[in-house]
DNA sequence: CTTGGTGCAAAACGTTTGCAATGGG
DNA sequence: CCCATTGCAAACGTTTTGCACCAAG
């Protein structure tokens, strides 16, 4: 309890922050240079598995699992091995450089956190995702706070529903093919 | 994927049955008698495995994981195999007895789908939650179809985010010890 | 030179599956 | 009597941990 909270209580410092646009937690990671800056800056070693781990959430263009990080850009084998890549992500989390979202059943991905924090919403039957600022949540993060005292967020894990065409799809299964229930 | 389908088509048919408030497929279970006569009608046979695992449901006051199914009502040594439980908490959400919610990163939790559908809202700092009606979230569910084109459920993964408490707590310390990031 | 990070192996965790034995309808 | 269901064991995919070695600072 104690670790998982100083785990909450740095990221919700980090996301307060970049929601209230202060402080350096976030200098904009673009490019292996800048992140390596802020990990020395926090104190932990720059090493090659490491910059590894960033090379290949730069090149990515979504989020990713440990191992797909692990078998690195080129996608061969195991380029640097998948308990190194656990331990860095963690790493690389507590100091604000990556953030991983949990879209579905599969494995955790994670991103960068690259310009800000980024909120997500998934299909449960196509699996597809969409990623989106935190700002076009706020209207409905404010009216889930005003009915139920909760405030949301879908940074961690999203919002799961159905996206336009499956929800259509459904539609039309349970609309047409059995309206008013048979039996 | 197939058969992800179908379990998909099988939970919004049964979710929208709820919805519009019609059909005979949720006869308010309320004790073991009444889920074994769904059992018999759905064709599954009624074992003693079985007749545990709705008497644990019956007996908890909240979702359930399947070790503590397995664990028994006493609580000693396995009284089901594990298994076994995972097989019959299956069966049972295929015929709309059972549900299951993932509130978090532990095991999912499995209730009686006593009367209706229930949605949740989890804190991921004191790992409460709360269940609500759909109709409570339909406002919410709305705005974000208006929005977005998803179509949001929180019965299978919760809203997740910060309870009133927390928030306020979180609020504290960054309100008023924010300034230097505790390393 | 010292400490933190690495690779490897093994374990932990929740869940699923194969199989022979059994008990429900 | 037959076949669905069981218990056991083993495998699964994801993540964590212990430990001896190595390399960043």
């Amino acid at each position: 309890m104690s670790e998982r909270e100083m785990d909450l209580a740095a990221e919700y410092g980090a996301a307060s922050a970049v929601t209230a646009g202060a402080g350096p937690p976030a200098p904009a990671i673009t490019d292996v240079s800048s992140a390596t800056a802020l990990m020395r800056e926090r104190g932990l070693r720059v090493s090659a598995a490491r910059r590894l781990v960033v090379e290949a959430l730069l090149a990515a263009d979504g989020p990713m699992s440990a191992e797909q990080i692990a078998e690195g850009i080129g996608g061969r084998v195991p380029c640097s091995d998948i308990a190194s890549v656990y331990r860095n992500l963690q790493a690389f989390e507590d100091i604000g450089l990556v953030r991983h979202v949990h879209l579905g059943h599969g494995p955790g991905l994670h991103a960068l956190a690259v310009a800000g924090e980024r909120e997500y919403l998934t299909c449960e039957r196509c699996a597809d995702y969409r990623a989106v600022a935190p700002e076009e949540l706020d209207e409905v993060r404010d009216l889930i706070e005003r009915r139920f005292g909760y405030r949301a967020r879908f940074t961690h894990f999203p919002i799961v529903g159905l996206c336009a065409s499956c929800a259509a799809a459904v539609d039309d299964a349970f609309g047409l093919i059995r309206p008013p229930q048979p039996q």
